[in-house]
RNA sequence: GCCCCUAUCGUCUAGCGGUUAGGACACUACUCUUUCAAGGUAAAAACACGGGUUCAACUCCCGUUGGGGGCGCCA
């Protein structure tokens, strides 16, 4: 036992399953523990359950690993693997069946299947009322080579109950609880059972997960009792559900971590996001740096009702993240995001914008179209499209290749005949300018209008999609000034061929 | 069907017996402006319902209704 300034010192953990990417679920539940460590000065535990060997893989623990490395949920134990730990459970195991609280089972599913359809059919609730042990003890003898589980007896008499730190005391008669598997018939141990040998002998103190596994922590109680062990404290967060209030699952959109990070949000932003879904620091505090959430996360701030994953917002508040970064760090961050090596491949509907950038999104290279190789330049163009990014991915393409395209409306409407000389005569102004600055651009621009008696918007639009194909975009003095001469004066003239002579 | 949890603007939430029920996202308008954003200003928007308790309920209690979750040799 760790003790802290007088108080035993709080231990908790996260024990993803590695059947899948990391869910933007678990990944809620690994930053509330983690910023409970965090606050409390106590230990974070990383521990995988890979018990489900057919469906647990080797990349998704790493892949778990990535995602809780991106968002700088550091652990201080671990990954401690399940697998590695079979003797343990069967140990246990063995031991509980010397109490007579479990024993052998030796029924198959298909033995199940039918009496769980008939409860089904008669609108029961299932319960396995141990079939293979009313059996004849000759009958059951025939049965003893079968592999078996090991079942746990629920009392049918009584209740079990547990203190849950934001719901209170939490009650469920035993009557309502079948006799569940410990041990599968593969060897290895049910989700309850590692759970709680894990939780012990880890010393965990703290279980905060979510309020999904209430059900589970009913049995898990039973199971700290047969044993004679003190369980931990318990705190059941809400679930975060999609747009139509289910719990959030693919169909929904994004749902795992790394598809974010893939999106260009930071990982600031998804850990603030993901913190404020079920806690608040109360007041009006929104956006938070991982510093502050770790000084402001309480338990008593938890919040009891589940919360929808809002897209939206979680955009805007990319946006403010990436506008507290500094210049030269947004960079950092723009590199180390161009050259992730593997990009996770997405299914279904994206719910988050794609800029010009993508169309497929798997496997790619961005390195060409986020940034040049010339730093200055690039911190130029992060200077001047900083404060209208939300996503890593809104660098603009064209401070980097050449437009292939014009917009087709504002073409027909700018790059016109007409368009065509003025372009040329922006083309020569320009090109007199020894000092291609703001001022002087805006100043060359502004008489050129003066001279013809038109508005500048009439100049202005035409450049812009001379210069970007678009129709839209940052200011266009300070584009053309960021771009260049060179590029400015080459862009014009290939535009100038595009434009079909009348 | 059985069991468990839950209920403040469309969404995330603040509130912890007495408030003009506050903020943020989104939305709308205005402003700024070469465009689109950003920024600024403003507007609109909520205590599910019914009973109690109390001098006083969004706040406490009980029901109803609604929502969610669980009921595997998955985790």
């Amino acid at each position: 036992m760790s003790w802290y300034w007088g108080k035993k010192m709080i231990k908790v953990r996260i024990a993803p399953s590695p059947t899948g990417y990391l869910h933007v679920g678990t990944a809620r539940t690994a930053i509330f523990n983690w910023l409970l460590a965090r606050n409390q000065k106590g230990k974070f535990v990383l521990r995988i359950e890979d018990t489900d060997i057919k469906r647990s893989s080797q990349e998704m623990t790493q892949s778990i690993i990535d995602s809780l490395k991106w968002m700088g949920l550091n652990w201080d134990e671990g990954p401690i693997l399940q697998c590695d730990r079979l003797e343990n459970y069967k140990k246990n195991a063995e031991a509980l069946i010397k109490t007579k609280l479990c024993d052998f089972c030796y029924c198959t599913e298909e033995d199940l299947k039918p009496r769980k359809q008939a409860a089904l059919a008669e609108k029961k609730s299932w319960k396995c009322n141990r079939p293979c042990l009313s059996l004849p003890s000759d009958e059951r003898q025939k049965w003893i080579m079968r592999p078996a589980a090991v079942r746990f007896f629920t009392e049918s008499d009584g209740k079990v109950s547990f203190m849950d730190k934001l719901h209170g005391e939490l009650t469920k008669d035993l009557h309502d609880i079948e006799d569940f598997v410990l041990m599968k018939s593969d060897g290895t141990p049910s989700y309850n059972f590692a759970c709680v040998v894990d939780d012990h002998e880890m010393g965990i103190t703290h279980i905060l997960r979510g309020e999904d596994h209430i059900s589970n922590t009913f049995k898990q109680i039973i199971i700290y009792k047969a044993f004679g062990w003190e369980p931990p404290v318990f705190i059941h967060v809400p679930m975060i559900l999609g747009a139509d209030r289910s719990k959030l699952s693919k169909r929904h959109g994004a749902v795992s971590v790394l598809e974010y990070r893939d999106k260009g949000i930071l990982p600031e932003t998804l850990v603030n996001f993901l913190a404020l879904l079920g806690w608040s620091p109360g007041g009006d505090r929104e956006v938070l740096s991982m510093e502050e959430l770790i000084s402001e996360f309480s338990l008593d701030k938890l919040g009891v009702t589940g919360s929808i994953f809002d897209y939206q917002k979680l955009e805007w508040m990319n946006g403010e993240h990436i506008n507290r970064l500094s210049d030269d760090e947004l960079l950092e961050r723009i590199k180390n995001f161009s050259k992730l090596p593997t990009r996770i491949l997405y299914s279904g509907e994206s719910e988050l914008r794609f800029n010009n950038h993508i169309n497929s999104p798997a496997s790619q290279d961005f390195s060409s179209t986020l940034l040049s190789e010339d730093d200055e330049y690039n911190k130029k163009v992060i200077a001047l499209l900083k404060p209208r990014m939300k996503t890593l991915l809104d660098m603009e393409s064209y401070f980097f290749v050449e437009p292939t395209e014009y917009d087709e409306k504002g073409a027909g409407k700018y790059l016109t005949q007409e368009g065509k000389q003025r372009l040329e005569l922006l083309k020569t102004r320009l090109s007199e300018l020894t000092e291609f600055s703001v001022e002087n651009i805006e100043a060359v621009i502004r008489a050129i209008a003066g001279e013809l008696g038109i508005g500048a918007g009439l100049l202005i639009h035409p450049l812009r999609l001379a210069l970007t194909g678009k129709t839209v975009g940052p200011s266009l003095f300070h584009l053309v000034e960021v771009l260049g001469k060179e590029r400015v004066m080459q862009r014009i003239e290939k535009t100038m061929e595009w434009i079909k002579p009348s």
